[in-house]
DNA sequence: ACAAAAGTGTTGCATATACACCCATGG
DNA sequence: CCATGGGTGTATATGCAACACTTTTGT
């Protein structure tokens, strides 16, 4: 390698978070207003710069934990966007990963050295995102759905225990269409994705209903 | 993005490419003998440094023609590999492609300005790698097991029509186990994998086999 | 006619879907 | 006692796995 060939230099490596949560039966994306050029004022998923003592995960979580405050949560990679103009400034290879959470343990930092607002929004109203951000986001949103049955990728959405009415609106929320109670059940415990963690829920609404955890 | 920072410059882009076939009922990869340091003189899979005009997918098309010959074939992403130590001279992020083609295609590039020799090799005997490409052809081989029943990721490796004993053998050697005739031509078939050509092969063995194609 | 390889169909099992009633709690 | 919402089981359909005989050709 010869980095001083016009070929390859200034190449560098982004890594880009589709944050999402389920906040009141909602299924919702985490985005940043940027404060600076390229691209100010507009609405972009988090994300940021690997350095060069970091592998791609860990550069995730650090730019997660600058963002949002929010540590020990688990990725995945959905896809790599390699366009050479998807970064007006140099060209950035941006390595796209998802992450579900609750959405109570994110601390608003409304505004920090390069953003100046941040916060949950519906995923029928993000448009017109900074970056590929569009582009990125729509993958992403595709590969939830099509994991949602087969993983645990939902794990940090219910960090302790959860009623699997809770669980049942989140994925309908999430797939956008109406599931079976009873099959939807059956689906998880067969599956072993979740287990019945023999507690119950304190009688609040209703009947009480049986808490689950994730496996 | 300030590209001075020390901790983003010299950064750069891999693309590698676990390139496989199937000859005379063997399931076989794509290796290549390293000429130069770092690794001199090791086995390597395909594979070199993303330019700043191309996408990845440009970019891997444009190393697989400079050794091998070989245009116009898919690609599928597996994984990306983003270790910063794996590559001794900077930091690459190594982006991993699959191909399975007809062992027909490859002219045999054996000495070029940067490799000594080139061939397939039996899957099994593969060991110690330059680089740490026996980390991503395991990765790739995962992969390629566990997508060869829900994608059309064989279609280069008969560009044209094939017996279904052909395909079944092809299947057999990747997967490393014996599949049931019957079953496989119906799960093929009813998946529209592959179609019926209305073709029979030349008579050349027993009875005629009819051949199919992929859809 | 026989050996070698290709073609084909049925049955049972497992998984997924559709669907309706009972139960516990709070008011 | 009633309204609300949570818990449970069964019957059907669909997909997957196991399995054996017939057909064609060359010798």
């Amino acid at each position: 390698m010869d980095l001083t060939n016009p070929l390859y230099k200034n190449q560098g490596i982004h890594v880009v978070l589709s944050l999402f949560t389920v906040e009141n039966g909602k299924f919702k994306v985490f985005l940043i207003k940027r404060k600076n050029q390229p691209f100010k004022d507009k609405w972009i998923l988090i994300g940021g710069a690997c350095y060069n003592n970091e592998d791609a995960p860990s550069a995730m979580k650090r730019e997660l934990f600058e963002k949002t405050g929010i540590e020990n949560i688990n990725f995945r990679l959905h896809n790599i966007f390699s366009d050479p103009k998807r970064s007006p400034l140099c060209r950035m290879l941006a390595v796209g990963y998802i992450g579900v959470i609750d959405c109570e343990r994110v601390k608003f930092l409304k505004e920090t050295s390069k953003t100046q607002d941040a916060g949950w929004f519906d995923i029928e109203k993000f448009c017109d995102l900074g970056y590929d951000h569009d582009v990125i986001l729509k993958d992403a949103m595709q590969y939830l759905k099509d994991n949602i049955f087969d993983t645990d990728i939902l794990k940090d959405l219910f960090p302790k225990c959860f009623t699997l009415p809770e669980i049942h609106k989140a994925y309908e929320s999430i797939l956008n269409r109406s599931i079976d109670r009873r099959n939807f059940r059956k689906q998880l415990l067969q599956k072993s994705i979740i287990a019945d963690s023999g507690k119950m829920e304190n009688a609040t609404g209703k009947k009480p209903s049986k808490l689950y955890t994730f496996i």
